[in-house]
DNA sequence: ACATATTGTGACCAAATGGTCGTATCTGTC
DNA sequence: GACAGATACGACCATTTGGTCACAATATGT
């Protein structure tokens, strides 16, 4: 999962130091996870220096010879993540067999909830940093972990338009947009109350999505 | 806005202190401001006591007079913009004059993003008590604002399935709960953005939930 | 085996935090 | 205007915070 070549080029924009780049990869990964469980958890302002070196069995010492700063070790963390989504996406994208644009919604949407790789910090850190990072002390700019999926939906639809599957009076990127509220909603009502609605496969929500409520 | 009733009541369940309840309403109503604008702005670990006092002009000291903690300010505030949700809501139905369910979705949407009531600080405390509080160090039992919208949406698409307008073979709950997450996500794009997407009245969002994006 | 460079460590620091408390000021009553 | 109770105040406190640093441990090259 993690990918030496980033831990370099991290390195290279100062995110991380040349310490943390020659670090062991196991010992990178165990605080790379620590950090990933501890934000969700706690958010930015929660969570403590003290508590993330405890987590990941690291002295505080130790922290600030591999990150510039506590705001560094976030920008590191979402980096990765943003990466594991890049080429999460891209898997998903190369092992899709179906052509029309509700199966292909419905495929992404059972890889996204179903058979969802995610592990729930995962999910957890996602909605953290697409919605919680908002309210924190600290900023990120020019990241946005929502594209991955909006990009792909957005080219369903697009798609979709082409074929004459799919209403051509309508907003492409917003329809995507919207799309993925839903997406995301569903992500948030699985880690909150534990399960996806009705517990299905997808069917109802594309139909809700594909069909519209009309009568 | 500010109803004194809500301020004995808050009193008596020992939220804010008998102190606080007698204050002159406008240095309440003053506290209460500076807080929906605080909190949305800086999330709860974010916003010091001592902020907090200096927008509201008020001193520490006197602060921990009106409330046992800070925690309780957060309570309190939350309270408060509780109350006024719900009479919100209750002012919307009583104004309410569209029979079928396209036009009432309609009216709410226009209510709720064109012509809305609340003051864009209002906005941003409302993402950061469902969004934000997530990742944040307290935690506020049984509480959910978005329960106004919910019921509101919920209402009219069951009345739709009664009349006919609306397919009976949905899931009212998770219908409701969809359109409630698309409502919150155009909030959040205003607040973000700065604009309503294409700047219109609704009547793309409507047709988007509607008919559906089925050709 | 030695010298040198790199990495690990936790006591320590200044600043900030939520919360307290003694005192000053106000307000109403006589 | 004197008294008493309530209210306002900000210096102060213990704790926690992000971050530093002097030193210890370990790796590395010869």
């Amino acid at each position: 999962m993690l990918d030496e070549n980033i831990t370099a080029e991290l390195a290279e924009r100062g995110i991380v130091t040349d310490t943390f780049r020659r670090l062991a990869p196991d010992k990178k990964e165990l605080i790379y996870r620590a950090a990933i469980g501890l934000f969700g958890k706690f958010g930015y302002d929660g969570l403590s220096v003290d508590q993330l070196c405890r987590e990941a069995a690291i002295s505080k010492g130790s922290f600030f010879q591999y990150f510039p700063s506590k705001s560094h070790l976030l920008e590191f963390t979402v980096l990765m993540f943003d990466d594991f989504l890049t080429k999460w996406m891209a898997e998903l994208k190369g092992n899709e067999t179906a052509v029309l644009a509700r199966e292909r919604l419905l495929y992404l949407y059972q890889a996204l909830l179903v058979n969802s790789k995610l592990h729930p910090d995962q999910e957890r850190f996602f909605l953290f940093v697409t919605r919680g990072l908002e309210h924190a002390a600290v900023r990120l700019e020019g990241i946005d972990l929502e594209r991955h999926f909006n990009e792909y939906i957005a080219e369903i639809i697009k798609r979709g338009e082409e074929t004459g599957e799919i209403r051509g009076d309508f907003d492409v990127e917003l329809t995507a947009h919207l799309t993925s509220l839903i997406i995301e909603g569903l992500i948030r009502r699985r880690y909150l109350v534990g399960r996806l609605p009705r517990g299905e496969t997808g069917e109802y929500l594309i139909s809700f999505l594909f069909d519209g409520i009309k009568a």
